[in-house]
DNA sequence: TTGACGCATGCCCATATCGGCATATGATGG
DNA sequence: CCATCATATGCCGATATGGGCATGCGTCAA
């Protein structure tokens, strides 16, 4: 037997990669172009290890690649991996975008008020 | 002075709610249509403790709603919520369309693994 | 009213994260 | 080889999270 496992693996994965609020500006701000750790740390108003780790992060799921420049390390964005997450959301189009949305979740809501009302 | 605070906010976010796996599997089987707690959990092979907290946190989220329906509690997509990650995702898609990705991504490659050999 | 059913919660454990800080590592120019 | 700049890591603290299990609660049918 084995102690009670408690997470179901997260990590290692874009979708949790980019849950992160600082990671997505990371990745937003590597749009205008290749930087260095340092730069996009005071860019952002982090510290330079904050930085780091999360580089790290979203180097291990493959979303930025880091070439040597110098003395310098520059991290380069690769959205290539964002594509999924795109379809992904994706595939709900049609449930955003059916009438079925607003006004039926419009009825829904009056429906169930009116029940809870009669309920009391 | 307070403690270090330690983590930056990441439940209550849709971004985090679809970061876990099983929560996008409940997404998924609810584009065909409402269901009861227990139906999600045993189509899912999950408990229905486990079902429901994961519930909860679509809900909080937006991204589900509950009506009751007699004893039970059905419960629907409202997918609009992930929109937004779409949309964001769709930001990056240049990127992830241009030349510049396989084409560079390969260059990049080859220039660095010339770089890191001739460092040895 | 009472039992049964359906679902939400509370509590506990184990672990994953984030952040700060200090420090190890690397690479560069003398 | 050394001082120095640029980064990556290690370690610790605080907390969020996921899961299991038992149980509370509300609702419906007798």
């Amino acid at each position: 037997m084995m102690a009670p496992m408690a997470r179901a693996a997260t990590t290692s994965d874009v979708f949790n990669a980019i849950a992160e609020p600082q990671r997505r500006e990371i990745l937003a701000l590597l749009r205008s172009g290749e930087r260095p750790v340092t730069e996009l740390a005071q860019e952002l108003g982090m510290t330079q290890p904050r930085a780091s780790k999360h580089l790290r992060v979203l180097r291990e799921v493959g979303l930025v690649r880091d070439r040597k420049a110098g003395k310098q390390r520059l991290y380069g964005l690769d959205a290539r991996g964002l594509r999924p997450i795109h379809e992904w959301t994706g595939g709900f189009e049609r449930f955003w975008n059916e009438s079925f949305d607003r006004l039926d979740a419009y009825v829904q809501d009056i429906k169930q008020a009116r029940q809870e009302g009669s309920n009391r």
